[in-house]
DNA sequence: TTATGTGAAGCGGTTCACAGCC
DNA sequence: GGCTGTGAACCGCTTCACATAA
C-alpha cells in the first residue's frame, strides 16, 4: 500500500472527523453526510468530501456515508486500528493528569510506562503503573519497543530527554514543554502549550 | 487604531515568535535576525519578515531585530501588555494541573477564579483560590468581568457550560473537552485534545 | 431526487529576489 | 556588506459546479 502525498492539513482534520463520527456511532446513528458533518464541525462539505476522496470512495451517492464504515476507514488511514503504547515522561501535575486521562481509551492509545527523576515518586504507583527512574529511560523504552512518548517536563530538560527518546527508537513525541524540539526528520513532534492558544485569542479581543 | 485584516495563520505564529524571543531576552541577548529565528523555529526567514511587516517596521536593515523592542511590539499586537484574568471550570486532574501551571505567569494570564460542581471540592483552596460552586458561575463571572475561561470538564457538560460562559460575557474559551463548541461569532474558542495530536503523528508511522 | 467524487477555477499563503536602508 | 521590507511569482489549499451514481 503506497502512500500518496497528502497534505498535513488534511491529515490534521481526519482525527476531528473521527472524533465526531465516534460520537454519532455511540448515539446509534448509521448514516451521515458531508453536509451534516460540515455543519457540526464548521468545515465546508466540499472540503470534507475532498479530504476523504483522497483515500478512497467511502460514500454512496444519493445516500451519504455509513458512519461505522467511515470510522473504520479513517482509523486504518491514521494507523490506529491497533492500540499504541505510549510512554509518559515527567509525573508532575500535567503528567499526573495525563496518566489518569480517560480520553485515550478507544482512540488508539494506552499509556504503558511512566518516568520521573524524583526519588520520592520513583517506585510509586499511578494508574496501574509504577513510576520508573528516568535514568533508565533509554534502556526501558528500547526494550519495550514503545514508539510514542509524551513529554511533560520542565523546558530546560525537554531537549535532553527528547534526544534520549530518539536514541531509544521513539518516533513521535507530544511535547508539553513550551519549547521547540530538535529531532531527526523521521521523528514527529506535536506541541501543546495552552498559553499560545490564549494569546491567539486575545489578539481578537479588546 | 484600526485593525487590518491579518490571516489567522499569521496570528497563530506570533505567540511562537514571542515565546522564543522571551527566552533569548532572558539569556541576555539583544539582537536577532529573521535568519536566526527561522532556524530555531523551523519557519522560513521570509515568512517571519513578512509576518512582522504586517504590523510595522520593527527591524533595522543591515542589523536585524532588537529583541526587547520586538517582544514589546508583539505583546501589544496580541493584547497581552496587560494581564488577563482567567476562569477555570472543572477542577479534575486537568483543572488541577492548570491551576498549578507556572507557564501562564509573565505571558499575559493569571488564573483568578476556580469552579467545580463537586460538593467535596467546593470551598477547598487550590493555588491561592477557593473553588466556587459552578452553580454560581454566571453570577460570579459577570460580576468579575472575566473575559477568558478554560473548560476542563467532561464532554457532555461542556456545551452547557460554554453557553453559560457566553451569557456571562466571556469572549474566549480554551476547551479541553474533546468536543466542538457552538458559540456566537464574537466568541473565540481554541481546542486542546492530546489524542488528536497523537493520531496526527501515527498517520506517518508504520 | 439526493449526495458523492472531482476537474477546474479561485483564492490565499509562502517563497523569491531585490530595492532600500543601516 | 548585511539584513529588512515588499511587490511579484509561485504554489497549494479551498471552493465551485456538475457529471455520476444510487
Amino acid at each position: 500500500m503506497e502512500k500518496r502525498k497528502v497534505s498535513d492539513l488534511v491529515i490534521a482534520r481526519l482525527p476531528v472527523y473521527l472524533r465526531y463520527l465516534g460520537r454519532m456511532s455511540i448515539e446509534g446513528r448509521q448514516i451521515t453526510s458531508s453536509q451534516e458533518l460540515g455543519e457540526k464541525l464548521e468545515i465546508s462539505p466540499a472540503q470534507i468530501r475532498k479530504d476523504l476522496s483522497q483515500f478512497g470512495e467511502f460514500g454512496k451517492q444519493g445516500t451519504g456515508y455509513n458512519i461505522d464504515f467511515l470510522i473504520n476507514n479513517i482509523q486504518t488511514i491514521l494507523n490506529i486500528n491497533k492500540v499504541w503504547d505510549v510512554a509518559l515522561i515527567g509525573i508532575g501535575d500535567i503528567g499526573h493528569a495525563l496518566a489518569n486521562y480517560k480520553g485515550f481509551n478507544d482512540r488508539g492509545f494506552k499509556i504503558a510506562m511512566l518516568f520521573d527523576n524524583n526519588p520520592d515518586k520513583i517506585g510509586k504507583q499511578i494508574s496501574k503503573f509504577m513510576i520508573k527512574n528516568v535514568a533508565d529511560l533509554k534502556k526501558e523504552i528500547s526494550a519495550s519497543k514503545i514508539k510514542i512518548a509524551m513529554l511533560s517536563v520542565p523546558s530546560h530538560v525537554a531537549q535532553g530527554l527528547a534526544d534520549e527518546l530518539v536514541e531509544a527508537g521513539v518516533k513521535a513525541i507530544l511535547n508539553y514543554a513550551p519549547t521547540i524540539l530538535n529531532v531527526p526528520q523521521d521523528v514527529h513532534v506535536q506541541y501543546i502549550d495552552p498559553t499560545i492558544h490564549l494569546q491567539i485569542m486575545t489578539y481578537y479581543m479588546e
